[in-house]
DNA sequence: AATTGTATTAGTAATGATTCCTGTTACTAA
DNA sequence: TTAGTAACAGGAATCATTACTAATACAATT
């Protein structure tokens, strides 16, 4: 754990242990009040703003990815490339992996007792005059 | 346009005929807000808050896309089936056309001035358990 | 171990998108 | 025309997230 920190010229502090070791810990793409709530059974005087921050440090970082959910924002400690399928009715996010997708493998998925209604795929990169600012 | 609200039992109201007017004229995929300052140009008088209940119903009515883009949403009346591209940078919001990725065309892509730099794939459904108790 | 520079923190205030509330307005069916 | 009620304007409230600041603690150096 201290190792990945290390690694990125960032300081251990005991508040980015703590979170880094929940989040990967929580299966369940938490809110940052959610992950909030569980550290601070460790760290009773951490602050809000401090998990905002280092969530924010950790994605740029790529440590973590964010999902947004209705509004509000999910964190994914799970770097492994895969999808996700958010219930319409509670919300939940659930994964997806890889190669259901990739097979088109969608008769799976239903025989695990979801129904697929809906998918959205958005990609991300740089737009043309974008692009040429940078280079 | 008439037409389009009177088929959903809704009433026809002058802020909804606008609303809807601008909507569909505008394809930079505009915030609520955007929309709100374009409708204002006619109707000086409408409130914000009817543009966010009007976006909502049209959203719940199928008349709409909702984008959720960097914590803010973004609006599309453009109903056929395609696909975005958010510039990273600038954060602007292009339409890509699904047989680009059907085909897996991003040659094409790359060659009018895009760079791809990442995509995500979300699913919308019911899980095993809310499958249950709807059924 | 002590010192020191500075990144990080806790606590709180501020922001900003969205929703809610309430009295008034204006569709639309009769 | 009228009456019932959906929809409206305006403003207040909510809630996630960000910004600010004085105090703290990590880590390099001695």
């Amino acid at each position: 754990m201290e190792q990945i920190l290390r690694g990125t010229g960032q300081r251990v502090t005991r508040q980015r242990q703590v979170l880094l070791t929940e989040l990967r810990r929580m299966v369940t793409h938490p809110t940052a009040k959610e992950i909030y709530e569980a550290v601070r059974y460790h760290l009773p005087q951490i602050s809000l703003g401090t998990v905002y921050r280092n969530l924010g440090e950790l994605e740029d970082l790529g440590l973590l990815r964010r999902l947004e959910c209705g509004g509000i924002s999910r964190n994914d400690g799970d770097l492994h490339r895969h999808f996700h399928l958010q219930c319409v009715d509670c919300n939940q996010v659930y994964d997806i992996d890889q190669s259901l997708v990739k097979n088109l493998n969608m008769d799976l998925l239903k025989s695990q007792g979801f129904e697929l209604l809906d998918y959205k795929l958005d990609f991300y990169g740089l737009c043309p005059s974008c692009k040429k600012t940078e280079s």
